[in-house]
DNA sequence: TTGACATGAAACCAAATGGTGTTATATTAA
DNA sequence: TTAATATAACACCATTTGGTTTCATGTCAA
């Protein structure tokens, strides 16, 4: 049961998993393709391919002895929309530009 | 030296941080006071602060023997771009709506 | 001046994290 | 059948993390 962002926000705080998630958003790749794009164990690629899927945010299928990691787009729009609240604030900034150029336009 | 999202991903990865940052952006607030909302120490309060601020996400200003907490929107903007790069997979299904809605106005 | 208050800083702790290497199992290919 | 391959599952390790408590420092108010 997903209560929120928290793992997708927890599986995106190493640079390791956002670089592996660009990678398989390119392609679906096995976990031993994914190794050989870093400079890391196969082991360790598991532990990260493992907290993306439980961040919703590549899902596994066997394919023989290989599994393929595809990239889940939808796990990001929880992430997007969280931040999505803070809009806000730069929207209030750009009003208050807008307001200035607006001001300074009825001088002219 | 900020080197990209990093420290914004990481910040954001602590679920008391972001509610944190939620508070903050109401209103700014002393350390006492951010640490009155919730169940941990001052201490711990502190340290998550600590982190906001080189995450850039807050700003501190001393106010007598205060320290006054300040919301800093801007930092969410190299995390919102960065989901932003995904954008293309959900922008691609609307694609393929919007495709379907114009040849259905064009029939009409 | 003195006591109370807000914070900073440090020492400490248990658990989580990111990494390794080894071993077992399943699958493929010869 | 057998050897090689791809992964899973462990055990292990050092470091980081999120938390605590304690103590020092700076500031405000009486």
């Amino acid at each position: 049961m997903n209560v929120g962002p928290q793992d997708a926000f927890r599986a995106l705080a190493d640079p390791t998993r956002r670089n592996i998630l660009m990678l398989l958003s390119a392609e679906d790749m096995s976990i031993a393709d994914v190794a050989a794009k870093f400079d890391v164990t196969r082991s360790a690629v598991k532990k990260h391919l493992s907290i993306l899927e439980e961040g919703k945010l590549i899902s596994v299928r066997a394919s023989g002895r290989e599994r393929i990691n595809h990239f889940e787009p939808d796990a990001l729009r929880a992430v997007s929309d969280w931040i999505g609240f803070f809009d806000q604030f730069w929207d209030e900034r750009l009003a208050g530009l807008k307001r200035a150029i607006d001001n300074n336009k009825d001088k002219s």
